[in-house]
Parts: structure tokens; sequence; C-alpha cells
DNA sequence: AAGTGGTCTAGACCACCTG
DNA sequence: AGGTGGTCTAGACCACTTT
């Protein structure tokens, strides 16, 4: 595996699991009741208050906990929703969170030279050596996805990403590749009805309805490493996101 | 050091807006490129590093920049999509920014006791009085949207929302409500054939495919503000979502 | 008045990257 | 080795709520 070395849990982190742990999950504090003071739980754990503070925003993003100026930290009801499109996880990922095995199916693999298409969207000269992948998604053995990727030369070694086909997920290995650096995609989701081609490798009826995600995964300094269209499916998902409010900027 | 009149303000808004309008927005640094280090910026503002660094992660979460240890912070492609379903913004806001006028008919209003359907979605009590609004959707002048709202009681005014409802969004004037706190809604999406009803509601064929946002709106305390149900024609939408790499992964 | 959360600082040390 | 981001602390003061 991509092993890195492992580094110390931050404290925020491991004082956030204790504070879910010890008073919201194992309903030590009803829905509603009051969490002890940021004093008192900073000495309780031996941390600033500063990181018990931390740790308290973390549970209130995740949904958790919520605050009231000069009272106290309240648990709330929801346990947060689980999510979620809007992280850079591959689709392995949400379906091991989710406790489900994903397997894949009819790998087909081929190098070929860009054509004006591909050229555009990976942002490469026509003729620019590319890695395109097909497969098939499933879940406990029942087709959920039809998968097509493309990834340009030079950002990983195609012998790396082929090796993956049949096992994982491309964005993972692109994910785990340090020196790839991708940091987010920009997706565009679209309901589709399937057409008779995808309807038969996804042994589902023609017509019925499947979200398509075109995709591009981005590095930090600004090159696109892949470029990825799915058909997805939605008997076997939860396609969930967040959608916070916008900034002043 | 800071002014008597800012001081409403939270310094690491304050510096997190100003980072955005000094180095982001305005081009001053590519993408791809770096910023100056924390250290630098911190003496710039007048602000201790600590505060900096939080105006930073406000920043990366706003998905404008992320870090490279030990190197310093990047400014990733920004502009680029807008019209995110990331952000929570209203159709007609979405519509506004593409150049488009959004407009309602046959709108429904009625105020009525939650079942338990809405009582477990607005976790209100079965009984509770809550607002419930149908309405549809059209972009110059075609029918792109169904939209089914609940608002409880206790969040805004029904005479303020029922004003609205011909004319503007809901989600906006809850937003626009500083009293109400909106910071987010859980989304959910589902691909969808148009059922016989919805399909003569939006002079669409039946089965053909749409998008149904299922979402749920919180303010910062914990309350929910809003239910909201859209099916949605995909032909004058572009939905788009950037996701972002996950932290600490 | 007392207690709570909200904000901010200065300084320290660690981990990572580059030359 | 030097610079950068990553984490954490102790202490201070402010704003809000309850008594």
């Amino acid at each position: 595996m991509y092993s890195q070395r492992a580094r110390r849990r931050p404290l925020v982190e491991q004082v956030r699991d204790f504070l879910a742990r010890d008073f919201v999950f194992n309903g030590a504090v009803e829905p509603g009741g009051l969490l002890p003071s940021e004093k008192e739980l900073a000495e309780q754990y031996g941390v600033s208050r500063v990181t018990l503070r931390a740790s308290m925003r973390s549970l209130q993003e995740a949904g958790l906990i919520a605050s009231r100026h000069g009272v106290g930290w309240a648990v709330l009801r929801g346990e947060g929703m689980r999510q979620g499109l809007d992280r850079l996880n591959s689709l392995e990922t949400l379906a091991r969170e989710t406790g489900k095995q994903m397997t894949t199916e009819n790998v087909e693999s081929d190098e070929v030279p860009a054509d004006a298409t591909i050229s555009a969207k990976l942002q490469v000269p026509v003729g620019y050596r590319v890695l395109c992948a097909k497969r098939v998604k499933l879940i406990d053995g029942v087709r959920v996805g039809w998968l097509l990727d493309y990834v340009p030369e030079g950002i990983v070694p195609f012998d790396v990403v082929k090796a993956e086909l049949g096992v994982g997920s491309i964005l993972d290995v692109l994910l785990a590749y340090r020196a790839v650096g991708v940091e987010y995609a920009d997706t565009e989701i679209q309901p589709v009805n399937l057409a008779p081609d995808l309807a038969e490798r996804l042994h589902a009826p023609v017509g019925a309805a499947a979200l398509l995600m075109d995709s591009i995964a981005w590095t930090a300094d600004g090159r696109i490493a892949e470029w990825a269209q799915s058909w997805l499916l939605p008997e076997h998902f939860r396609f969930c996101i967040r959608r916070q409010r916008q900034i002043g900027g």
C-alpha cells in the first residue's frame, strides 16, 4: 500500500472523539441537555480551552451539538447526516462507510491518443497519450454503475493504475500518490434516462433514471489528473451533500 | 488592534474577507501560486498567527485555497464554476447568476398541522402548525421545476413567507432574516422518472429523468428552518459541485 | 455578581519541504 | 539549515445569560 509515516493523532481529534463518546453517543447527556462547561471539560481532559473549543466546533459542524452564548453547549436531537458527495471520496470509500462491499467487472483499458473531446477536457494536446478505462461496479453482486475514466500520461504510471483497475478505485490511487496532489474535483450532476447500450451493461430497464456524474479532478498546482464519467443507479446509493451558506466574499 | 466600530465583526472573518479580496478574487496570485507565508500575513494584517490560521481554514473550507505542509498555501482554481449546488443558494440566485429570469406560477399555500411525516422531518410535535407551499418555477417561460416546501411556525412570520411566494424564494427569505440564522442544508439528491402527475404539472413527458432534491435547512443553533423538495428538469440547469479532499484522511 | 461561551494574543515546539 | 505549515498552551478580556 501507499503507506505514510504514522502521524500523531491531533489532540483536537482525540478530544472530539472522547466528547462524542462520553456525552453524546452513550446518552449521558440527553438530547437538549447541557454539557459541562468548557473550563471544566478542559481540566478534565487536560487540554487548553483553545483545544477543547476546536473539538467543540468540530462536533458542532458535525451537527451533534450547538452552543448558546452565556448558557452552554447543548446536545442536539439529530445525529447529523453521513455523507457525502461533497467529499472527494471514491465510490469504494462511500460503499465501505455504509458497510457494503464493492466489486468490479467487465474491465477494459486502453492507452489511446487524445481526440478533440478528450484534449479539451484534460487540457492536453490532441494526440497526447491517455489511459482510458471502462468498467462496471457492483454492490453485493448487483450492478450499480458504469464508469468511464481518462487519465493523462505523466500523472501516475499507467501500470500502477491498471493494476488497481479490477480491484479498487482510480481516484483512491490518485489520492494516495502524494506527488500527484489531487485536491478537489469539479463535478457536474445530471439525471438521465438510460440509453439502450448503458441499460444493457447495467442490466437495468431502458429509460430508467440514473445519475450521470461528470468530474474533473484537479491538482493543487492546476493540472488535471482525471476525467471521470459515471452512470449510477440510485437504488443502492444515498447521494448527500451539505450546502453551506456562501461566505461574505 | 481594531476599531470600536469593527469590533462587532470577528477578526477572523474580517481577515478572511481581506485575504479573499487581496489575493484570490483579484487574481494577484495565480491559480496554483502561493500566498505569502502565515508569519508575513499575520504581521501585515496585525493579527496573531492563530487568528490568521483560522481565516485560512475558513478559506480552505470554502474551496478557495489549499495548504501544503512545509511549502505554503496555494490558490485553487476559483471562479470556474460559480453556480454550485454546494452553496446554499436559491434556484433564483442560481438562475440570476447565469443571466436568466426565473418566475413562479401555480402557487398554493396552506397552514396545516404537522402529520407524522412532516413531524419527523421538521422535528416538531405532530399537530404543530406548519406552512406548506407548492409552486412551479419557470425559466424564460419554460417550466423547469416543481417545489414543495414546509416551514414550521416560529421561524419567520408566515405572512412574510407568503408575500414572497409568488415572487421570490423561501430560502432567500430565510437567509435574509439574520435572526433565523440558517447556516446550511443537508440535501439528498436522486434521479427519478417523472410520475404522471408531476409530468403534467411540468408539461414534460411521463418517465423523463428529473432530479429530486430533498433538503433540510438548519440554523446555527440546531433548529430546522425548512424542509424543501424539488423536482427539477435538467435541460435548463447545470448542477455543479466541488468535491474537496477529506481533511486528515 | 457569577458563570458561561466568544475572541484574541504571544510564544513554544513539532513535522515537512527545499536547497 | 532555514523556512513553512501544524499543533498546543496559558492567560486575558469581552458579551451574554442567569441568579
